[in-house]
DNA sequence: TCTCTATATCGATGTTCATCGATACGAATG
DNA sequence: CATTCGTATCGATGAACATCGATATAGAGA
């Protein structure tokens, strides 16, 4: 649990989750330009958070697509949910 | 919200959490020796919780109690609901 | 096969940070 | 007051990490 939350509590890759959870998929391609930063760094943060379970990865032709996986962000929203006693 | 999420993501600061959490409130006296580790790091991850507005803190006496602040918690968790299009 | 493009990996660097021992502060008590 | 005890701060140190440029890999098309 605390890997997931490390890896949502970068700033870069806080932006760059929220930027692929605004849509169903995005393309790795159209990330790096938004946030500011160079490709290595993007490509890095992207595989800190699919390796956290925190996005899911497709690769189709010479892109890579990225989305959330739902069931990992609901569980770490169940683990911090105050009226649910998960301590 | 990267900075609450920082807070909860260094292991020793999690358990720290879950042990406050865990009743209503706590004495700093109890939490160096279930963490293992030094009194003046135990200090230090209470200040950063609290700084996050994730514990408050209440000096009785010459001890210090520590609750877990419902309202940010619920913040967090409501940030991260897949449900809630936070993003 | 050669080239172009998208993405990942590598190596280096500067910064952040978790941790500790030593010490300071502050409140109760005698 | 002086002492004791709980807690916070300070300074140092080593590890983790965000970032980059350079380079490798791999797919698509000519």
């Amino acid at each position: 649990m605390a890997t997931r939350l490390k890896a949502l509590s970068d700033p870069t890759r806080l932006r760059l989750f929220s930027l692929i959870a605004s849509q169903a998929e995005r393309c790795a391609c159209d990330l790096t330009e938004p946030l500011g930063v160079s490709q290595p760094t993007v490509s890095h943060h992207l595989k800190v958070l699919t390796e956290a379970g925190l996005l899911t990865r497709e690769q189709r032709g010479k892109w890579a697509y990225f989305s959330v996986s739902a069931g990992a962000l609901a569980e770490l929203s169940v683990f911090l949910d105050p009226a649910a006693v998960a301590f």
